[in-house]
DNA sequence: CTGTTAGCGCTTTCAG
DNA sequence: CTGAAAGCGCTAACAG
């Protein structure tokens, strides 16, 4: 592996001019710059990442934090696309991306311990939030940077940077759908009202039927035991037989849901991931994504320390894929 | 942050004295070991990543290869579940893993190479495996290690070392599963024997049934024109309407065959996958233990260097998950 | 504009 | 068994 000091002798001059060159320092002249750019390539020469570190005590790399695995999450292939996503922009910058997961909250903190000690590493992708996350606790304490997909739990002082969906106008949007092919009977499911997703899409849901002088209705079931969800969704039908469509909180929970109830009955959901072609009939879907949030929160987290540590929040724009799970209502009047 | 110079010092030793307690070098005696280990620990001391890799010219870091993103596929949680399995050990070890992806072939190879050249790092666990890889003749042209998860496409010359499930005999299970229940007309249903996995579970199904003296029965369908594979299968089971039970290629393919067909049908699939459990009735599904196949991987890399280049294959045990979609068909002779 | 020098934090000969 | 010194590859004063 050729180094700097071959491309200097090369190139017929010192390292730190060929240094200079390397790093764009507009000192150098056009001449010896071109000299040495040609000594480079003649080489192949690639400077070595942890040499470059060490002199500059930095690390160039991203801490990206999964959250820990509950079975259900993983299946959701927003984490990759997202992952896919930082990869990009973070290769770009030269950036390395390094990873943190853990099968357990223990296991992760470990992990991430271990890349803030070792690694000294200062930036981190959090792609998920929770409150009262001990993961964000252990950043702060270590005074390193984070940015979070998501909108950030409420923090005592500071809002970390975010870049997040608009959430409640995509439940908005759901709901219009709905309402513009005819529904005026709609309800929400969802499984978990404690992650901050979940709420935003079903208090934009309740703001337009509200505003539609609607009954807002809406049914939560975690689908832990099927059975006993399957009867909760068919008696909630029963009470409420002039429901004619679903928004829900998932693409999954979509799937779940057209299991139990009949054809008739239109969905809509969020996420459009595969599991919404899948459904039959596939499943109208918000598309979130993923892969621009994830270069967002790359090109968020290479600004951290520009301490213009006032880095607007970034939103994604989201956009309904339509397929086959609602019906049009309106020709049939 | 406190540097070994500040270990030495506070121990009052040199510090190269320091540095060889800390990499356990035997040649110390224990009691300045000790010592130094005080020191260590009262200055939270952690030696620097980049610092010793350059001074050893290591990375200490583990290249983690996703495949590209052909939509279906990141619906699988078994790369996030591996990707735990590999941090896990690799964290126990002080190793890194850096993370490599593209939403194509091309972003991804320039994502490997940028770790290759930049980084130098020279272990790489591919999540994947297909023929004619690129980035397998990339990684082999910088004679950079690397093991595979699943069964390695042939190679001119030598094998990488692997870890796999043995698909061929849980093809084999799957089949006597549904054999010991009853069953004697079984299906197989597959997407694409291009995958080496897929055409393993087939063969092990095939096996069984011939040694059975039953006629082994395979479909294909890529379920990519949902409306045309509904025909088939509606099709294939009209002229094979002695069929009584489907082994599927996979989770979500069982999932898809069980919204087409009536419930009558016994399906087994493989992975356990989240769907397996979101089916219903919840699918009968072969467990592979992604989180195990990603540990193995790891402690595979982690020896890459021990140019005992004869590293072993390993195989990890599957198991049957037994859910609902599989009848007992004994009991009601 | 360019070269010399020292140093990032750690390891490792080489003496003793 | 331990210390002094040099070096990993790169960068940043400091001179000139």
């Amino acid at each position: 592996m050729a180094t700097i000091r071959d491309v200097a002798r090369l190139a017929g001059v010192s390292p730190s001019t060929a240094s200079r060159a390397l790093r764009g320092n507009p000192v150098i002249s056009a001449k010896t710059r071109q000299k040495v750019e040609r000594a480079m390539q003649q080489l192949h020469y690639v400077p070595n990442f942890s040499a470059q570190n060490l002199a500059n005590n930095e690390n160039n790399t991203i801490g990206v934090i999964l959250p820990v695995d509950h079975h259900e999450i993983f299946t959701n292939p927003f984490f990759l696309q997202a992952l896919q996503g930082i990869n990009a922009k973070s290769t770009e910058q030269n950036f390395m991306v390094a990873l943190a997961t853990g099968v357990s909250q223990q296991q992760l903190l470990a992990n991430v311990e271990f890349m803030l000690a070792r690694g000294r590493i200062d930036r981190f992708i959090l792609l998920y939030s929770q409150i009262n996350d001990p993961v964000v606790t252990l950043l702060q304490q270590n005074h390193a940077g984070y940015v979070v997909i998501g909108k950030p739990a409420a923090t005592d002082g500071t809002m970390p940077p975010y870049i997040d969906t608009d959430n409640l106008a995509a439940g908005r949007d759901a709901t219009h759908f709905l309402l513009a092919h005819g529904h005026r009977h709609i309800a929400f499911l969802y499984t978990d009202l404690t992650k901050i997703v979940q709420q935003e899409r079903l208090t934009g849901y309740q703001q337009v039927m509200i505003q539609q002088g609607e009954l807002p209705l809406s049914l939560q079931e975690s689908f832990i035991d099927y059975a006993q969800s399957n009867q909760h969704v068919t008696e909630f039908l029963q009470q409420n037989p002039q429901i004619t469509a679903f928004v829900t909180s998932d693409d999954l929970l979509g799937l779940r849901l057209q299991q139990i109830v009949s054809k008739q009955i239109s969905l809509i959901s969020f996420n459009n991931s595969f599991t919404s072609q899948v459904a039959h009939p596939s499943l109208t879907s918000i598309d979130v994504f993923p892969v621009r949030l994830g270069e967002g929160a790359a090109e968020l987290a290479l600004q951290l320390d520009q301490n213009t540590a006032d880095l607007q929040p970034i939103i994604v724009p989201h956009k309904i894929i339509v397929r086959h799970s609602v019906r049009d209502l309106t020709t049939k009047k």
